[in-house]
DNA sequence: AAAAAATAGTTACCTATTATAACTATATCT
DNA sequence: AGATATAGTTATAATAGGTAACTATTTTTT
């Protein structure tokens, strides 16, 4: 507080010895948000590859089975339930509309909103994804046992249950 | 396969009764990726809050952290270690170069790399923030007991402990 | 020792994701 | 009828992240 304007610690080391090329990360490894952050990319990416042949994305993913859960469910629904905001739903339905995997119907008793639905071909292929997104899961925690991935499944939802913060 | 081109659906009820606005996720809250961007998602609401007041996002926190712990490290063993790719280091490197938080040193055996280390300024920082960061998880993890959160914790260390496809 | 190959870091560029603001059309409220 | 709210859309911008090509150095090969 009393000595130094930025306090360049001239005095250090420049690095006589080397680290090895990869480090452990220590403190990070306990902090959550890293922790799922890494376990993310890497569940991502056997998702990425298992999709990779039918050229699904994520959020498309989300979108085909929340609306084969849901047949008629509409944008905003879709906005609420994914937590996504509404320009980012008419691009996720676009995408789908234009592969004919899904289909907008405007709706009789409200002509503001669109019920979404899925085509055959779209009910098809979100059957075959299914299969395919839970192998990736699967690939993705060899090392975990089943016990273990219901665990970390209940706890991640326990985690995002509580969307308090969710405006 | 025999009868119509885009098989459109053309007798879907057009949503006669609509759902509730947010619906449940059903066979999605059962794939581990969804759950893990989901609690990752909030975990990261809760941290950008507890950075905003130091404007840190999350990958300046883990740089500054392991430069912390590792004084010195070159920015290719940060590449290694975060899992980012080299150019990402560079901005990453100037941001805390440029607030003073950190600083390149050329080094003497290697002309090539550059030894990162905290300036006194950065290693206040630092502490501080690792506080900050310690907390945000407790909030953001209410719902989790103490030992829900350790196991928490050790699964998803599990899950992306061996990155093998992490070319 | 000179030439070739590899490495650390940088720069420039490009793409995808996501958020924001403003607009339209319908519907609801008073 | 007029004001207000809602569903969806468009346009736009901020940002993360990733690739390719370049410079400076070091190491390897011959």
């Amino acid at each position: 507080m009393t000595t130094s304007k930025k306090t360049p610690s001239p005095e250090q080391t420049p690095l006589e010895e080397a680290y090895p090329t990869t480090v452990t990360g220590l403190v990070l490894e306990e902090r959550l948000g890293y922790a799922l952050r890494r376990a993310q990319l890497k569940v991502f990416k056997h998702f990425d590859e298992a999709m990779r042949e039918h050229d699904i994305r994520p959020a498309q993913f989300s979108s085909l089975v929340v609306i084969e859960g849901y047949p008629g469910v509409t944008q905003s629904n879709l906005a609420q339930t994914l937590s996504i905001d509404p320009p980012r739903v008419v691009s996720l339905i676009n995408s789908l509309e234009e592969r004919g995997l899904a289909l907008r119907v405007r709706c009789k008793r409200d002509r503001r909103s669109h019920g979404i639905f899925l085509t055959k071909t779209g009910e098809a292929l979100v059957e075959r994804l299914k299969g395919l997104a839970e192998q990736s899961d699967l690939d993705a925690t060899q090392l975990l046992s089943e016990i273990e991935r219901r665990q970390l499944l209940t706890l991640l939802r326990k985690v995002y249950a509580s969307e308090e913060g969710n405006d």
